[in-house]
DNA sequence: CGACGATTTGACGTCTATCAATAGGTGTGG
DNA sequence: CCACACCTATTGATAGACGTCAAATCGTCG
């Protein structure tokens, strides 16, 4: 992996709540930014942890593999998720940017001497790591045990929730991002989302098949959390 | 819930690695013990998380449940592992006894305590979650992209290094559990079973046909992670 | 001993995957 | 600016893996 070495100057952000001190700690370190192009890989599966990674602008997917090629992306992540965290030598997935996506590196170093001295600064390592931990564990659930129309009924919302929302939900990834991301296959995706604007319950904007109007967030809610 | 009060004296064990100073902090702790009897609630989803648990003996399931009744089990825990740590005001699963368990009780509150104050400590329960994450990461692969007999080939793997082993795979848990965590059926985990039977890469033992003799570990890794 | 739960096994059904064809969007190079 | 290649997405036909329904066996426990 590449990385520039220009030092940043610092700035104050409006990131995640969780994340209060956060950025305080952080100024506290070293960290540098870097834009990765479309498609291309942040860090590998097994690659040495040595950075934490904050999203400025972009998105970007992390995922495992399966050595015949099948993939599961565990999550992605938006604008202002810190990504890349693993309390770990290595990292446990790969990461690539979705788009042109530009990030802030902080050296995995850094955090950990703070944590060692700032025991309230190690508590928001460990607020992050939950956070992560919630995530997988409803993420288990979907994958698991929700049919296919409750799974992209679930990613619709959840994506609603965290895409900076104007009226249409922008969504960077690919169907087989999404089919990835769902257990799924990427034409169960689109016959879902076809049946769904069917009923009139979403529909698209523009000419991209990207851009996505929720015309009822309620029925998809009821879709999600089957009685 | 119900717990007794009764101070158990402290004692040594020889619990997971990474809690290596979990006793010691545990020992600087108000904690008791209790037995649940086979099938008893230990906390519900969405309780206050009060306390953190270690089982001294016995098994235990958590899971997810959806309205309509579907669960998804996220882990089993046997003997030795810490659960209930949740870093968040309320439980995110539900636990249930599955065999009759005795668990050491910490309070969550000396935990935190311990936690502010020595940042060594709250590095350790970090680590907990985070073992925690990579668990629930794993599973979501399997939930997502693996096959049934890749599904139930992991979950003999996973509990053969897990379960204090003679040379027979003594499971608690009855084949709907195995099923819930596996996010399959019972007939198609029993199906599967059989079928390693048939080929004789497992074998049952005595009358019950939870005491399962692995005869190829091999065969089952090759199952597990496909070419 | 009898009832009930756990497990296995078979027959059949269905949801989602696979295979395939088409159309639309995007980017590149002449 | 158009032609071409390639990627993305949709849609239909078909297949297959796993689920559902059902019955029988076996073990456990009161």
């Amino acid at each position: 992996m590449l990385m520039r070495d220009a030092v940043e100057p610092l700035s104050r952000s409006r990131y995640t709540a969780e994340a209060s001190d956060w950025d305080h700690a952080a100024a506290a370190c070293y960290f540098s930014e870097f834009t990765y192009k479309k498609g291309n890989e942040i860090y590998g599966e097994r690659e040495p942890a040595d950075y934490v990674y904050q999203i400025v602008s972009g998105a970007v997917r992390s995922y495992k593999l399966l050595p015949d090629g099948r993939r599961q992306i565990g999550a992605f992540h938006l604008e202002g998720d810190i990504f890349g965290l693993e309390n770990d030598r290595r990292h446990r997935f790969t990461t690539e940017a979705i788009v042109e996506t530009t990030v802030k590196l902080i050296r995995r170093h850094s955090l950990e001497a703070l944590a060692e001295k700032n025991a309230g600064f190690a508590l928001n390592l460990l607020t992050l790591t939950t956070d992560n931990l919630r995530h997988a564990e409803n993420h288990m659930l979907l994958l698991g045990r929700k049919t296919a129309a409750e799974r992209v009924a679930a990613f619709l919302l959840e994506m609603d929730g965290r895409v900076a929302t104007t009226d249409v939900l922008a969504l960077p990834m690919t169907r087989r991002d999404i089919a990835d991301y769902l257990g799924l296959t990427i034409e169960t995706v689109s016959r879902v989302l076809s049946r769904l604007e069917g009923a009139g319950i979403l529909g698209f904007s523009g000419r991209t098949q990207r851009q996505i109007v929720l015309n009822d967030r309620e029925q998809l809610r009821r879709l999600d959390q089957p009685n």
